[in-house]
DNA sequence: CAAGATTGAGAGGTCAATCTTC
DNA sequence: GAAGATTGACCTCTCAATCTTG
């Protein structure tokens, strides 16, 4: 405590910037913890895996070139690769050919990995229901994406993310 | 898109719980990407392990016991352990016995890894203040902590994040 | 020779077993 | 015997090297 005072913080965060971001950072932790813990239990899928699913259901065919799906991820071509490989082990997705460039590869999912998803779904919203979103008004629901809309244009509406 | 159909959600979101919730993962996700990706580049340290300094440099004596460090992280034993190995072997922090309990070791943040801190919290609130926080008004940033407030009461005021 | 994806070797994480102290 | 912390063995991730096709 006497040696942090001696060595101050340069530039801090405001106090409303400060709180923001702390409860920012404490609600996703959270969340997530307790998302990944019921998933892993309940359906003996990580968050992760659940992601990748999410992602590609999304999407038309639900198929995606591996590049584009990590991209989308937000993780390395390699583990992308190795994630798929477990998903494609599960019976969860199928590689298939692209026809259109043959150095890539399409990431499909199947018909078990879309039940699969559908029963992990039920969980992960009651998850997001019970550590957040139960909890607030319908103009408050709007109020928190008009606020993370004004930070990152795009964040609520764009169909992909990140964007192109 | 036509298995998706036939094989349909059940209890989905509504549409403002739906489009909060994508956007609260969304910015999560950019804001920690490029948060670890420049704490990495600028100082070498990864956004865990400036989760565990920022920890320790505000409780009194800027020391912790292991386990209560893991709880408020929300990572597990043993991996707190190797990551105060590393910490340590960078001279960071130092381990010492705790005299109120022998089981016990205190993990405390040394004078260099408190300098290391400082330097990586310009990063860390730069980082911070232009993917979300600049972009919103006094009122935005108070807006958004009532939010969280509201979903976990404490998430904003409580000084040790999870209760003890 | 650049882009897409995969692989091998090494670094880092996880789970159960262990050691010490309460 | 349970709690606090660490260790060993196994598993997963990362980084650079590789293979193939544009």
């Amino acid at each position: 405590l006497r040696n942090a005072n001696k060595v101050p913080e340069p530039d801090p965060l405001s106090g409303p910037e400060f709180l923001a971001w702390r409860a920012f950072l404490r609600v996703h932790a959270t969340v997530t913890a307790e998302l990944d813990a019921r998933l892993r239990s309940e359906h003996d899928v990580t968050l992760e895996q659940y992601g990748i699913l999410i992602t590609l259901v999304g999407v038309p065919e639900m198929k995606l070139r591996m590049g584009e799906l990590a991209r989308r991820r937000l993780i390395s071509a390699s583990k992308i690769t190795r994630a798929v490989d477990e998903l494609e082990r599960r019976g969860y997705m199928q590689r298939s050919a692209d026809p259109a460039d043959r150095r890539s590869h399409l990431a499909a999912l199947t018909a078990k990995g879309l039940r699969k998803l559908r029963a992990a779904q039920v969980t992960h919203h009651d998850v997001a229901r019970r550590c957040l979103l139960a909890a607030l008004s319908e103009r408050q629901l709007q109020q928190l994406a008009r606020v993370f809309e004004t930070a990152l244009p795009g964040v609520v509406s764009s169909d992909v993310w990140p964007p192109p």
